[in-house]
DNA sequence: GTATTATTGCAACATTGTTGCTTTAGTGTG
DNA sequence: CACACTAAAGCAACAATGTTGCAATAATAC
C-alpha cells in the first residue's frame, strides 16, 4: 500500500463533501472551497479518495462525474448499488436510499454500478 | 409534428446501429460511415432521432454517450429500464436483457433511467 | 534539521460535444 | 420539369471537462 499524507486540501474536500446535500461536480467543489486550488489537484485527490473507497462517483446524463462521500458503505465495497438521481432543470445528482437488486451475470465480472434515474426533482417541479 | 426527411446519412447512421452488437459513441459510428459526414451531422441525427425514440442512449462511465437503436421498446416508452455493461478494458457498451424493477419515487417525477454496470466483459477477461 | 517523496501547481493539451451561420438538397406544388 | 420552401448538412470556431508531464512545495520519518 502507497504511503499517504493529510493534507489541509484533502481535508475541506471531505468537509465540502460532507455537508453536500447532493453528490457534487468537480467544478462544484472547486467553487466551495474557502482558498485557492488548482482543478487538477481536486482531481487527484477524489481519484485517491475513489480508490480507497472514501468516495464514491456516479457519471450523470450530462457526461460529468459526480461525487459523494461513502459514509454509508460497508468497508469492502465494490458495489454501490443505491439509485442516484439527476434533475434535467438544476443538474443536481442525489443518491437515493433505494438498493437495487444486481442480477448474476455468467459473462462479465461486475466492478461497479451506476444506476442513474433522470427527471425533474421536487424543487423544480413546483 | 415537424416536418422530417429522409436522407442517406440518416439511414447510414441506422443501417449501422442496426448491425452494431454493441451501443456506439458518435465517434464509432462516424468511422463506420461509408462515407465522409461531419460529426455535427451525425450528432444532430443522432439528436432527431433520440427525439422520435427512434434511438436511446447511455452515458459510460467515462462521460461518453453511446448510442443503440430502440428496436424492441414500445412505442410510447418514456424508460429503458434494462441495464447496460461497460466493459472498463474495451470500453464496449452492451444492451443487456434485464429489466430493473424501478421504485416509485413520490417527489420526483423520472422521465429516464440509466442503468450502468461497469467491470471486465466475457471476451477482455480471458 | 535534513532527506525523501507525496502532493500541489502550472501550462499545455486531448476529447467530447455545442453554436451560429452558410450551403446543400429533399419534398411538395404548379 | 421548374420552382419555392426549408430541413438537413457542412464548416469553423468555441466551450466544457478532464488529462499529462514536469517543476515546485510541503508532509512525514529519521
Amino acid at each position: 500500500m502507497k504511503k499517504t499524507r493529510n493534507t489541509q486540501k484533502q481535508d475541506y474536500v471531505i468537509d465540502i463533501l460532507t455537508n453536500a446535500k447532493h453528490t457534487m461536480s468537480v467544478e462544484a467543489i472547486l467553487k466551495a472551497m474557502p482558498i485557492k486550488v488548482n482543478k487538477t489537484t481536486v482531481y487527484r485527490i477524489l481519484e485517491r479518495f475513489a480508490e480507497k473507497g472514501k468516495v464514491h462517483f456516479v457519471t450523470g446524463e450530462d457526461g460529468k462525474a459526480y461525487y459523494a462521500l461513502c459514509n454509508d458503505c460497508n468497508v469492502n465495497h465494490e458495489m454501490h448499488n443505491h439509485i442516484h438521481f439527476q434533475c434535467k432543470s438544476c443538474k443536481k445528482v442525489t443518491c437515493l436510499p433505494y438498493e437495487i437488486e444486481v442480477p448474476e451475470l455468467k459473462n462479465f465480472e461486475i466492478q461497479e454500478t451506476q444506476f442513474l434515474m433522470i427527471g425533474i426533482c421536487d424543487m423544480c417541479i413546483s
